[in-house]
DNA sequence: ACAGTAATTGAAAATGGTTATCAATATCAA
DNA sequence: TTGATATTGATAACCATTTTCAATTACTGT
């Protein structure tokens, strides 16, 4: 007897289902992205995507890397976000909670964080100006524990 | 009688000599462009200050505003950032006193912000993760008073 | 004032991340 | 299965920014 009991679907399968849901064609390579993206964790930028769906999918085009990472912005499944090291990351969204980062300048890690009281603060000040929040960005930079440690790069 | 006490040196004035004061040779190009950029107003972008330039300084080349831009920022004479509509702007850095920002999306409007009770917080949550804090960003972004009055661009 | 030296300039080409083009191919609905 | 339409991969185009390089200019010491 097998008892298989579905307690939640992982990230891939969620990200599928919505995209067909919204009329989108299943491809191999989209599915092959997403499930890797799923697999690999946060904060990936387009070029290490690309690098790593090449293993599965060799034949896999950067445009279709590209493609899909914006359709999975635009369709609110990823979010993306613009660091100061010149390019664009991506992460696959959480039921959509909102997190900010800190960036470790010397080791290129990614922290997240959230905090509601920020949130008030900055609520107050849009406020204060008149202005309606639709998005916010927050990031900061400085030195991991063990980058503190290690002599700086000229 | 003419009594001329000088109270304060304008901003271009402060770049120059601080500029000159570092080695860097005083040219007619770099001290149109400081003029200008202090004159304008902040967050420039090197294209909208590269044409305001131009007016003065008919043979200007692209280049030079863009290694002026680059040598101000990287003497701490002006801070870049780069906001999400793709282009980097800058602005003169009054005083090290470090600001953030709400952009306007529907004008591109900016407003300058500052919080004591955010950096606090923010300072807080990076010594939890042990990070050394050297820089952040902060940026909210929305709609100004006017701009949600109007219709939006599709 | 003048020459020597090193920095700066303008024009144009290069760079690098990202997007558009287009013919071939794959997906989905009927 | 077939036809309509979306997607793909390769490549060219984009576009902000940087580099290159020869000509010019600013500063230093005389």
């Amino acid at each position: 007897m097998v008892i298989n009991i579905k307690l939640k679907s992982t990230s891939a399968e969620r990200v599928a289902s919505s995209l067909s849901g919204r009329g989108f064609k299943t491809t191999r390579q989209r599915d092959s992205i997403v499930r890797i993206f799923a697999a690999a964790g946060q904060h990936l930028s387009a070029e290490e995507l690309y690098e790593l769906v090449k293993k599965a999918e060799p034949g896999i085009g950067y445009a279709t890397v590209y493609r899909t990472l914006r359709l999975l912005s635009e369709s609110g499944l990823a979010h993306e976000s613009r660091f100061e090291d010149g390019f664009t990351r991506y992460e696959l969204s959480d039921s959509g909670s909102h997190h900010d980062h800190i960036i470790c300048t010397g080791c290129g890690q990614i922290i997240e964080f959230e905090n509601h009281e920020i949130e008030k603060i900055q609520q107050a000040i849009a406020r204060k100006h008149h202005f309606l929040v639709t998005n916010h960005k927050h990031e900061i930079y400085g030195l991991c524990s063990s980058c503190q440690r290690k002599p700086q790069k000229e």
